[in-house]
DNA sequence: AAAGCGGGGAA
DNA sequence: TTCCCAGCTTT
């Protein structure tokens, strides 16, 4: 006899009619693009954050020639706020991909997938599976998490031979039929039961086989990463603002922190914020305050803002400035489309009105 | 204050 | 292949 799931897929399908999630914005109209979508927004990001976005970028960009026909500029205003940026622009670059040399189709199979931008194995499978039911694993971080303690993997996920042990189970695990309530079935389980810490393990369907259960050891698995100190860097944000209140703002690089987003000039904090001001954008300075810093948190470094505010009167230098395309006075969301960086936007909702203004 | 999260690209 | 990078939310 061949059983068309193993005890693993059995149990968690069985839980997910009963307990999975069925009434995501992505899983009404399952379309691949949707998915797709989703997917690229859940990849570091979590479900609730994600569905006000979702609902916003598919109402403006329903299809994939939508997203291809659009600007950057307004692809990064729909994602500002999301953070890991080099989504959006991988995305849109991957629309414009499959309009042009897949006539707008999007592929059914996992190799072409894979080889557009910001797609990589796990969610290619995602993609199939949950849009066109077809049996490829998904490792994401809940996934991990749960084959980890189902199997006693006390090693840490991220090390690349416990990374291939893992992709091994995924694939064992994954059944013949059901392909879209088992990938959905064993992300929700993930999320809402085998949470990182105080997992459920009471309302777990998997329980009478997860080693880390049975041993008690769901506090120890998942292995935490291998942590490391992250260095304090320190910038100046320079807030050039004119006598209409309008700030100037700069494109950032298209790579690296913010990439692609609006913010403000950066300068060292060595440096004179009101020199750096005259050097770069001929305008002098009435007054420079030196506003509160405050940190903002990366991954691998923190990093300190010291943002300084420097009044400038810029009707005769505005049209020079504005003659490169990296660089605008902003009046307000309401008067331009642009993806911020978050704490430019914070700051920006923070300024002091501007004396005799 | 610290940890988590998936993939790209440089080394 | 192996590092290093990215930005927000949650705890």
């Amino acid at each position: 006899m061949t059983q068309s799931c193993d005890a693993f897929a059995a149990a968690l399908l069985v839980w997910f009619d009963q307990n999975g999630r069925k009434h995501l914005p992505w899983q009404k109209m399952r379309t691949p693009y949707r998915v797709w979508v989703s997917e690229i927004m859940l990849q570091q990001t979590q479900v609730g954050t994600v569905i006000p976005y979702f609902e916003r970028f598919v109402a403006r960009f329903p299809d994939v020639e939508a997203l291809a026909a659009a600007e950057q500029d307004e692809v990064l205003h729909l994602w500002s706020g999301l953070g890991y940026y080099s989504r959006a622009r991988n995305l849109h670059a991957a629309a414009r991909r499959v309009v042009t040399e897949h006539r707008g189709k999007l592929p059914t199979d996992i190799d072409a997938w894979q080889s557009l931008p910001g797609i990589g194995r796990s969610t290619a499978g995602a993609i199939l599976a949950l849009s066109r039911g077809k049996r490829h694993p998904i490792l994401d971080g809940n996934v991990k998490r749960v084959l980890c303690r189902y199997h006693g993997i006390e090693t840490w996920a991220g090390e690349s031979e416990t990374g291939k042990a893992l992709w091994v189970l995924a694939e064992s695990h994954t059944p013949k039929r059901r392909l879209a309530a088992y990938t959905q079935a064993i992300m929700d389980l993930g999320a809402t039961v085998c949470v990182r810490q105080q997992p459920r393990c009471r309302a777990c369907p998997l329980r009478r086989g997860c080693s880390a259960f049975l041993n008690r050891a769901t506090d120890a698995i998942p292995a935490p990463r291998p942590k490391k100190p992250r260095p304090l860097r320190r910038t100046r944000f320079l807030i050039l603002r004119d006598q209409d209140q309008a700030v100037l703002l700069e494109r950032r690089p298209p790579s690296g922190v913010w990439g692609g987003l609006w913010g403000f000039p950066e300068c060292p904090v060595e440096a004179d914020p009101a020199r750096t001001c005259a050097e770069r954008f001929g305008l002098k300075p009435s007054g420079a305050s030196y506003l509160k810093p405050r940190q903002h948190g990366f991954t691998h470094f923190r990093l300190q803002i010291e943002p300084v505010l420097l009044d400038v009167n810029a009707d005769a230098n505005a049209d020079r400035i504005m003659e490169a395309r990296s660089v605008l006075w902003y009046k307000g969301a309401s008067s331009n489309r642009l993806g911020l960086a978050a704490p430019v936007g914070r700051i920006l909702g923070e300024l002091p009105p501007r004396a005799g203004g």
